[in-house]
DNA sequence: CTTGATACG
DNA sequence: CGTAGCAAG
């Protein structure tokens, strides 16, 4: 079932392969000019379709280019913005509006109530909040522009459901379920590895639950590296939240176990890729020197990976949050 | 003995009235080049006196300008620099080394260890810290060139001293006292009035006691404005922190009281000036709209008066505190 | 509005 | 290193 289609190691420029790809570059008016100002209409009845510009107190590129998205698909983007404030002002609308996601979804919002002008609100008519109690902590947001079935906060096969419910949410679509992520973070010398160990038994209850039901998407910042592979420094890091063998292991399970297989949708089309993370530190210039981990997936149910016509890390938009973002493309109907 | 001399009101340009002064230019080489890299000659034995450049982050002036210093005075700077680590990267140094006061204090320090490459140690061999238990929050500094016959910190006739310990520093010099002082603010809907007050009383006693021995220049935040005219609206405030009643009529009574009389030096040589303040609020776009308050004084007994020949307040240097340095000059040997 | 300490990552 | 919330001014 396996069809690697191209891998993006970091070596690679995008002068070189990216030929390859059916791709808009941003300045192009392939549909609109880019990064134009409000200032020509006021209000005529098109569309303002204006997109952000990047900030300057950012490590994040001026210039942003996507392939296009196929007819046909759905676009999935995830991204953990670490702090949605900060991020907005670091580039975050110019990511989004640039990728153009058909279902958006954020973790470690930082915030406690809803925010306003974050998308386009005639774009994105399904948003969806989630909190944690303590403020300025975890929090996850999901902005679609396909109205879900369902929507569902909250990991239900929790012991302590509430204490869950700024770290999840469901959407339930006529073909699969949606399931955006934050997972908790094992702490400083595992301090909470334990009250992560009995998040990833409810976590695996809940997926199989659901998968029972229809094909799952299971996306987020999951908090773990699944292999070696999967970080730049294994070595010295098997002791570390996120590449413990307990979260490794808990992690395999839900991927590998005897039940229902996930397909951890990245690793799938890029089995040999190394050196493409989804998070570098912020601490010890992690980034420059290539340092990250691979704690951000697109997972699915095995039977839905017929669908699944991609799956990418946006590497190159690092600089509104220490994650970048990810994409998955589905074809077909939701 | 009142002799009025200049009036620094803040309509006045500093080309209009600035030729009365002696005036060193700090661009000009009256000493040496100013911002001049240390690059030229790397260990040659004359001392380096490069001063440092303003950041770019703040509002402080890029060039400041003040009188020289006449023969046999001493030069007292006073300054609340409200986080000196912050102060530090807005132009603190810059300020210091321009002025280059033989004995210069700090309020509101906010470290709680002392600091290095503050000042020149080779020429302020004196360097006195005093910290609050509390991290983060209080705290004064002496730098002094010339040695005194002893230093106090705290004030040893409050009830709980050793509240105090960070708030107070005093030197003993062969003909004066030195009192740098952070008079405690009264707080938010003067929650901390009584404290203040009870602060009040100790200081007077403490003053009139090193009064009776020694004349006493009493400096710092004392956080009170004295009069109508020491603030910029005086009519809304009658009930905020630093204009009550209360903390007013205990100023007056240490100035003005039955006993030996303080003379609050730069309202002496001022005594009409409107306008100019040592204090404005980061809130409300305080600086721009010229509302601010006078806190910072250089008190002095009246006795010591006699040896008073400049108290100015360096309105020119703001943007590295919200408070702004005060000066003092003093005849004759301390 | 701005600082600094804090918890968390 | 960076975010957010906090207490204080």
């Amino acid at each position: 079932a396996k069809r690697p289609k191209k891998s993006n190691d970091p070596e690679q420029q995008p002068s070189k392969e990216k030929g390859k790809q059916k791709e808009i570059k941003v300045e192009e008016p392939a549909k609109k000019p880019v990064t134009r100002k409000t200032s020509k209409a006021k209000k005529d009845n098109e569309e303002s379709t204006a997109i952000s510009t990047v900030p300057t107190n950012t490590t994040m590129p001026k210039q942003l280019s996507f392939p296009a998205k196929p007819e046909g698909t759905t676009k999935f983007a995830s991204w953990n913005v670490s702090g949605l404030k900060a991020s907005l002002k670091k580039g975050f609308k110019f990511y989004v509006e640039t990728e153009d996601p058909d279902i958006l979804c954020l973790q470690e919002t930082k915030v406690n109530e809803p925010m306003h002008d974050i998308v386009d609100e005639r774009k994105y008519k399904c948003r969806e909040w989630a909190f944690e109690d303590k403020k300025g902590y975890g929090g996850v947001a999901i902005f679609s522009k396909i109205e879900p079935v369902s929507k569902t906060h909250g990991l239900p096969t929790h012991p302590k459901p509430d204490t869950t419910k700024g770290r999840i949410i469901t959407l339930e679509f006529p073909t699969l379920y949606y399931v955006a992520c934050y997972v908790p973070n094992a702490g400083d010398k595992l301090v909470r590895l334990n009250e992560k160990l009995e998040w990833n038994r409810a976590m695996e209850k809940y997926l199989r639950e659901l998968d029972a039901k229809k094909p799952v998407i299971w996306t987020g910042d999951l908090n773990v590296a699944h292999k070696e592979i999967d970080l730049a420094k294994p070595e010295t890091n098997s002791k570390t939240a996120g590449f413990t063998r307990e979260e490794r292991q808990d992690f395999e399970k839900i991927l590998n176990g005897d039940e229902n297989k996930f397909i951890d949708t990245w690793r799938h089309f890029h089995p040999d890729t190394k050196g493409v993370y989804t998070y570098y530190s912020y601490r010890f210039q992690a980034r420059t020197k290539g340092i990250g981990w691979r704690l951000d997936y697109h997972v699915v149910s095995e039977r839905l990976l017929d669908r699944v016509v991609e799956s990418e890390t946006r590497s190159e938009c690092w600089g509104a949050s220490d994650h970048v973002p990810l994409v998955l493309l589905l074809k077909d109907d939701l």
